[in-house]
DNA sequence: CGGAATCCTCAACGATACTG
DNA sequence: CAGTATCGTTGAGGATTCCG
């Protein structure tokens, strides 16, 4: 990156701020603890059930699932289809707004990959 | 975004995923409460003194940002140049890494900015 | 199967006062 | 000017138990 195209992006940002930063906004939304690995583990296999979802995530606890997920979903990042059976059949699936999030993800992903391999 | 776009970023990620996530690797260093903002004030006038920078940001407590400023510059996000004079005399940078971290936040800023638009 | 209800702990953060 | 030191608070998250 130049220092040019960095006083460009500073002067974008600057311009289009609004009254609230929606970095800070976007952070709210996905900084708390199991919000990124529920995103994740929903991208490599959409669609999967509450259990299901906990068995990829693993060290999850039930409330921390059900408190991610009821967030997630009242954000529109993805969306609760449940079947009303008895037993119960939920899955849980991607919105457009959840994958654009994950697909935004792609430049920190490489800037954290980068900054891990340099310190070590 | 075209579903084929977003599949192509999960094949990805997937093929590129170190043992440690580097998303997760990313919002560690920068996730906690006072790092955006004094990143972002930084951006906006770099090379700002200690108090300085406090006024910029206005609410942040002495505690709070001598702490965000010893992490980000131990992470090498930013530099602290001492003139070693009486009284001190302290400015702080943006490195190329920080500055790289800032214009990765494009897209979040995008993403957040649209997402704020679509709630109210 | 897919949760809800309760209780508890600890670390992040804040408030205040002080200093070379 | 550029911080330290100390203490108090709060809420995110964890552990456990129970439920239709």
């Amino acid at each position: 990156m130049k220092q040019q195209e960095f006083e460009q992006k500073v002067k974008y940002f600057h311009e289009n701020m609004p009254p609230q930063c929606p970095i800070l906004y976007s952070m709210k939304i996905i900084g708390s603890k199991w919000k990124i690995p529920v995103m994740w583990y929903l991208m490599l296999n959409d669609g999967q059930h509450y259990n299901e979802l906990k068995r990829s995530i693993g060290s999850i606890t039930n409330t921390m699932l059900t408190k991610s997920l009821r967030e997630l979903e009242e954000d529109g990042l993805l969306e609760r289809h449940s079947k009303g059976t008895v037993p119960p059949s939920v899955t849980y699936h991607l919105t457009d707004t959840g994958k654009n999030l994950i697909y935004t993800m792609g430049d920190l992903f490489e800037w954290g990959k980068s900054l891990m391999e340099k310190q070590q």
